[in-house]
DNA sequence: CATGAATGAGCATTCATTCAT
DNA sequence: AATGAATGAATGCTCATTCAT
């Protein structure tokens, strides 16, 4: 099988096939999941194929046969670990309709999303900060890069947006959003866990970037 | 052989023994060194001890008799790094007199470190972000906890003197800290070096964060 | 895989999965039989798992896969060697009805058997005076503790019934025992094999045991 | 250096060449005394040079340079062990003067040497049952070879004395003395030792000899 | 004589992957 | 579609041995 990670979705001809497929996709989906799991309970470095298939109740070489690669394993996992996260913090920050307010949902978003999806949170952390491409750049370095990531890309819009409307005072976007950004993450990965919780940071946060962005 | 990471260093005594220790020191440096670059250039899953040994131009068991253990060597590493990037922030922080330019220091001296010490840098990440405990908790959980990173305790310790000097306004110190931290760290990770460079990046920052302390 | 000496004989349900354990049993069965021709080959030191993989015409892995655990390995190997010289001694012995013919055929059968299955003597000896338990206790200290070895358990009982019923006089069981046990050993474990055929060795040894025993 | 187990004593030309000789020898004794120590603790299998080194106090290549081998150092060892066990047994035995007496005291003298030099006793088991020849030949196979071993000769001639002068009945002496042998060195290597002190089976013992020799 | 530094081979083990069934 | 069996490469590590000092 092994799929590169194009969606070969064909509405016609669901027949056989798309049986066999719905069968497939539902296998990919369990392993997919399986690895997130084993990502947030043993790391990146520990997580191996067996360790999935024995978290997922299959044989390793089931994982094989559906994934023609670890890698390609893993980057259908990054995929999909950044899709459900960009879909969350989108969907509620287009409800809202003026740029202070979509960028304080943001916040809110990015942030409520890490409490509530924590074991995918933690397993897009690992594979980002450790996996690489086959090029060997780090995924860290490549995430948001150009303008493929549609979140950071929301972030610029709502800012430039912001300053045109008069919303916002006149700082640089580029380096206001990566620090947006910074903050965001930064929780997870910090011990400020442990003394703060997520909606006091949250309304801290956004009090603090409400003042800097004026 | 295997060294504790005890300082050894006796100034007095440094006959015979201290020759010797001396040789095994530049080894230890030399393996340590080859160790940055290896992370630097194929990240940590990749990074073995042959690997290591290969760059340093040494045999494996070189690398077990001058440290008791792969953790061992990553521990020394990791301190390394750790105490070589403190020692350069603190010591332009320290030179300042005020909160303001303490603070200004701070974030300037961060994302200096970063340019210039690029394979430190990286390879500071990518032990953080991978290597675990035995307890298996990754380091980045544990980093900055309580007041371990003397990094971060001046970090605190600035925004708090600025606050009760008056200089700073009433906010929520954790938080703030968080948030620069979050903006410094997320240079490094982000695709914003491709855009926006350093010194641009850390004017940019001082002036945001100014702002938002008031 | 692994398993854990757990007999999982199940005359019942012998579809697929009966069809699958029986050759992964095929296998664990050629892996000792290997491990026992590599003991009696070079012995324990030498005896590493790729000796024994090359024997088999297998790879390391596959012993890896099958047993946890060089260590495992060689406890089931040992249970294997223990139990069939044990079944084969004590099946002979059982057929006799009185003392005295009991404790000669326990004689001849156990020379017997180190002629008949010298390679697994060897291996037994090979493991017994070189494996150490995790708490480093040889084996040999450990073989015939307590009531542990049926073998010595028979001995003792043939010796007992003996002198309840008068066949035998009122020596100490303990001393009698392990001098007959001594005697049989001593016969592979020195240079006497070149002088006195084992027929003979037997003969004499019942007939001096028989002086001893009245 | 290296010495191939000849012992190279020069009653003459005893100065500067004698005065090193001395020393070397120390530091062999020195060496060879470690190693007991370290086959009595750790056995065997886990005794490597480094490990006799750290109970010498001395660095492992200073054995290499006084042993040409792993090898040597064990056979000198084995010389060693057996020469001071013989010397124990033979002294004793040698002041007794009719046969029965002398078959007494062997066994008896026997016994309490394993019990005086428990730790060189374990060392001799651990050695004779674990090292080979480089021709691949177990040293228990090896040991009391042809008329190498001088124990065996004394009891093999005490027996046959015995039978000559009437004191003894007529039994294959090979058999007999190997019964003894085994009787001997059982002891050792069971758990008979947690049961009955060696006073008692030295005692026992000689009981069920003298009946068994009448 | 003696050391500490260094090597290279060998070890048990894990792993991604392949393949017959 | 799925399994369990199997491989071969790689890993961290230990060890006997060598050698410059």
């Amino acid at each position: 099988m092994s799929n590169n990670g194009e969606n070969m979705e064909n509405p016609i001809n669901k027949n056989e096939k798309g049986k066999q497929s719905f069968i497939a996709e539902a296998r990919r989906e369990q392993i997919i999941e399986a690895a997130i799991q084993t990502l947030d309970e043993i790391g990146y470095v520990k997580t191996s194929l067996s360790q999935i298939a024995k978290r997922a109740g299959i044989s390793t070489g089931l994982i094989s046969y559906h994934f023609s690669d670890k890698n390609d394993l893993m980057n259908h996992l990054l995929m999909n670990l950044l899709e459900s996260s960009t879909n969350y913090i989108l969907e509620k920050v287009r409800k809202e309709d003026t740029p202070k307010k979509k960028l304080n949902t943001f916040i809110m978003a990015s942030l409520a999303y890490q409490g509530i999806y924590h074991a995918r949170n933690i397993a897009l952390i690992e594979i980002i900060f450790n996996a690489r491409t086959p090029d060997n750049i780090p995924y860290y370095k490549l995430a948001d890069s150009d303008d493929k990531d549609p979140l950071m890309d929301e972030l610029y819009q709502i800012l430039r947006d912001g300053q045109e409307k008069g919303e916002f005072r006149a700082f640089n976007v580029d380096v206001m959003a990566n620090m947006i950004q910074g903050a965001i993450s930064e929780y997870m990965l910090s011990a400020i866990t442990k003394k703060v919780d997520l909606e006091t940071y949250s309304d801290e946060l956004i009090d603090i970037v409400g003042i800097a962005t004026k």
